[in-house]
DNA sequence: AAACAGGCCTAAA
DNA sequence: TTTAGGCCTGTT
């Protein structure tokens, strides 16, 4: 077994909401529970009491990897309080409340891309049996503590799977959508400079040039991978939210840089309602 | 059985 | 430029 190292949990931080708030798919809570899930080509397991937050690594990878990974570098003392002075409507201080815990994800970029873009028009258990039938299929695998574990395929990958290799998986209609997606990244489109050096306005138009991808899967990715966190997807629930809440009319643009987390909010508290 | 599931594409006004 | 229908597959 590798050695667990521990850490203070900083205040709103809820691994069980982190992982259950629909913004990632290949983390599952075991028995014992510890949330295990394959990102960078590693295994995590991350677990939580009321004082601390155990990781099975190393210090080195937790400071170069899982603690930008599971955004224990933000204060979200001051991520909430920005979000309050962009909302006038008093259903956000519930939503806050009741999504408390919730941290967004940092998650690899090309991975984060092909979840969303399987997402669509699909259910979450499909969506979860989907992402792990490609990796399983199409991704590396590795072992950690005698068992085998699968990386998320890369593009080339994929090219190579083909889309007859991708539908024979079930992805239907999404198989030649990831197909465009990965010839774009072949080709040139660079995932991390959107991350690094794009604007959320231009790096949703980029994402957008690929087929089978809008303006739903372009913000989630610029959300929950390109750290642009004034993302604001609208998917039917966050709909349902601003007719119910919003009278139907929210303007996504004007609330702030954290407005994507404010969504985070408003969704998981509309879905445990 | 028919509708729907965390959208997007295409064709038609 | 906006709107309706279709899409793979699976579940209810």
């Amino acid at each position: 077994m590798s050695d667990i190292i521990s850490y203070k949990r900083p205040p709103h931080f809820d691994l069980d909401k982190i992982f259950d708030c629909g913004q990632s798919f290949r983390f599952e809570k075991g028995d014992d529970g510890v949330w295990e899930g394959v990102a960078f080509g590693r295994v995590l397991r991350v677990s939580q009491d009321e004082t601390n937050v155990y990781l099975n690594c190393t210090e080195e990878e937790y400071e170069n990897i899982w603690k930008r990974y599971l955004c224990l570098d933000e204060d979200y003392d001051a991520v909430n309080a920005d979000i309050k002075k962009h909302f006038d409507n008093a259903v956000i201080d519930l939503a806050m409340q009741a999504g408390d815990g919730i941290r967004i994800l940092r998650q690899e970029p090309w991975e984060t891309l092909c979840s969303f873009i399987i997402s669509q028009n699909n259910n979450i258990p499909r969506i979860k049996s989907l992402i792990t039938a490609v990796c399983k299929s199409y991704g590396e695998e590795f072992e950690y503590n005698g068992k085998k574990y699968y990386a998320f395929p890369t593009p080339e990958a994929l090219l190579s799977a083909g889309e007859d290799g991708l539908k024979a998986l079930k992805t239907g209609f999404r198989a030649g959508y990831l197909i465009s997606a990965a010839e774009h990244c072949v080709n040139g489109m660079d995932l991390c400079k959107i991350r690094d050096e794009y604007t959320y306005e231009q790096g949703l138009a980029e994402l957008c040039t690929v087929k089978g991808v809008g303006p739903k899967v372009a913000s989630c990715t610029l959300l929950f991978a390109l750290g642009k966190t004034s993302a604001f997807p609208v998917d039917v629930w966050i709909k349902k939210t601003i007719d119910k809440y919003f009278d139907g009319k929210l303007d996504t643009s004007s609330l702030g840089e954290y407005a994507g987390i404010a969504q985070q909010y408003l969704f998981y508290y509309e879905r445990n309602l």
